[in-house]
DNA sequence: TATTGTTATACTCTATAACTATA
DNA sequence: TATAGTTATAGAGTATAACAATA
């Protein structure tokens, strides 16, 4: 007996229960492609760009604070604060009262990059939502983070 | 003077224009990681499924063209294979005419094992859009599309 | 003894290049 | 010579484990 559920494409118009990986997996591509093109040339990978977010979102925190926020690990860790503060866009000081932390702590010239970047992505942000009008843009941020932030209300 | 840009956070309600590909990888990470928990007891790497899936979508096919629907290189898609061969999923066969080409075909083992994904997938999807309104559901479906499909007029 | 950070090591995955067999 | 597939090798990235310093 066939299965009564329709099959996984990599095309559109897929009704199976894979589709909705399959369509975030490619958009995601996509736009990271796009994205990435804009760090490069600042000599930013993921890697680092993720712990720049989590510093200016969180403020300046250990290297074990920023394993929990990007979900990385300690010895991986190392290495991209390495890249930051060899770049000159973080500091490692330690902590006073507990020697064996250190807090990591974004430079002028490294929130100057983190900024620079933004402009540059603004125009890219709007070429990759440029297929879909000013309201559906919105609404589809609101349904992305409604699925990525399970359980979390959702901002007005 | 200060960027007028608002900066990129991991967290919702996030206004950057890095927010959609921020939001696409966390929307895609949680899905992706619940979707190869169905694959994964099956014996199957996201690598083997998406062969299946261009072999259920395009029919049997060369070495060759699987690389090109699946953005692969050879020496990668000979290992997938040699996994898909080695479990009894597909068969190799060398095309008449042309000996150097092999016609890599999905066995009835290989189909019923890419359905059989499929059952065990269907309550994943659902838990996944669960927090969606049906009819938000379809439009993410729609919208996500566009994004992953640009320049492709959406099916109807 | 437990924890932060570091270093060293191993492992996975992919990418590159060399090789074979057919054409 | 050009191509499909295979094999061998190397590279990037990550994860695991041992180590040093501090608590």
């Amino acid at each position: 007996m066939a299965s009564r559920l329709a099959r996984a494409t990599d095309r559109p118009g897929d009704g199976s229960p894979f589709a909705l990986g399959l369509l975030l997996r490619r958009a995601h591509d996509r736009a990271a492609a796009q994205l990435l093109g804009v760090l490069r040339p600042l000599g930013l990978e993921f890697r680092h760009f993720i712990v720049l977010v989590s510093l200016h979102t969180g403020g300046p925190m250990s290297q074990q604070a920023l394993v929990g926020a990007v979900g990385s690990d300690k010895a991986t860790m190392v290495r991209v604060v390495d890249d930051l503060e060899h770049a000159g866009l973080v500091t490692r000081t330690p902590r006073p009262g507990d020697r064996r932390v250190h807090t990591i702590t974004p430079t002028a010239a490294g929130t100057a990059v983190f900024d620079t970047a933004h402009q540059h992505a603004e125009p890219v942000a709007e070429h990759l939502l440029g297929h879909l009008g000013s309201g559906e843009a919105a609404l589809l941020l609101d349904l992305l983070t409604r699925l990525a932030f399970p359980g979390e209300a959702t901002i007005p």
